[in-house]
DNA sequence: GCTTGACCTAGAGTCAACTCTAGATCCTAG
DNA sequence: CTAGGATCTAGAGTTGACTCTAGGTCAAGC
């Protein structure tokens, strides 16, 4: 094998993977590492390949929805070794569901969106490509903006939005 | 037609729609409504059914990431009536590629979740419905836990999440 | 006459996940 | 020797979208 030890400083980790210092120093103080980080002369963190690995796929389960809350109790089952893999797995079942019905969702929203976006299309002339200067509104398009829920089905209940992905 | 005003109290929208009357108050404050929540005796807001209607539109759109200010732009351009469609359609149209990408990312994020689940149910047995009890992890697993990345592509910058949706 | 329950306003509090600040240390380059 | 830049710790501040509290009004029922 190459290379196993990369040894990053802090600013490295932040650069390549888009996380800030503040929050590697925040994931650090939440218990997010499987391994303690280590640290170089001055008490300065050093990472491993391993720990910009790790995450990597703590990037993808928060741009996924996972909490902190829950991608701790996972790295925490990571630090304990074997033997939990049941309960890991269990995790990852849950998680992965969730961002399904995620998915589904927004597939649905799409809908109600895509429609709208029609509605204006139509209304601006077959050709609006995106600067059309006409607006001659013959049908009414605010008689449409409350009525169009023929797309949303049957008796609603609550939307229950959900966890997610912020910028 | 039939019956155009529904006149329902605050309570009664809020259960058929989801939200609380806290924000449902909270709502009109921020000017997300498109009329004015008319008022009975006793100074009581009350709803018609296109306010329901366009509540509807409003948590289809907030459950699809839309933040607040977006929400109301889109209320004051709809409120200001005919003449504004290309702007309302530029809106929509930004929502809709934004809510486009936030699935497209959720749905690479869900193929990493799907490995990992994977690897799990591989190393407790083909068959572990959900409760099996034997942990035999002759194959290491946390070897695996952060090596898994062949599944992310080549030169990855930072995964930006994005505005979502909370319980 | 009194309690109960739904509603009112204004404003404070919460929560997650960072982000930023202050003040100190340490290493390198000029 | 000194200035600059990256890092350190501890803790305060921010943001968005609500949620909750306090204190008050009002109509109906007992």
């Amino acid at each position: 094998m190459a290379e196993v030890t990369t040894n990053l400083s802090i600013g490295q980790v932040a650069e390549r993977t888009g996380l800030s210092v503040h929050a590697l120093r925040f994931y650090e103080h939440e218990g997010l590492f499987v391994n303690p980080v280590q640290r170089g002369p001055g008490g300065r963190r050093v990472y491993s390949q391993d720990d910009v690995d790790w995450l990597t796929v703590c990037i993808i389960l928060r741009a996924s929805g996972m909490p902190l809350p829950a991608l701790r109790r996972y790295a925490d089952l990571v630090r304990q070794g074997a033997g939990n893999e049941e309960e890991r797995l269990t995790l990852m079942r849950e998680h992965q569901a969730h961002v399904t019905t995620q998915i589904g969702k927004l597939a649905e929203c799409l809908d109600l969106i895509r429609f709208k976006v029609g509605v204006y299309e139509d209304l601006l002339g077959p050709d609006s490509g995106g600067d059309r200067q006409c607006h001659a509104a013959s049908p009414s398009a605010n008689d449409e903006d409350a009525n169009n829920i023929g797309l949303i089905n049957g008796p609603r209940g609550p939307v229950t939005p959900d966890p997610a992905l912020s910028p």
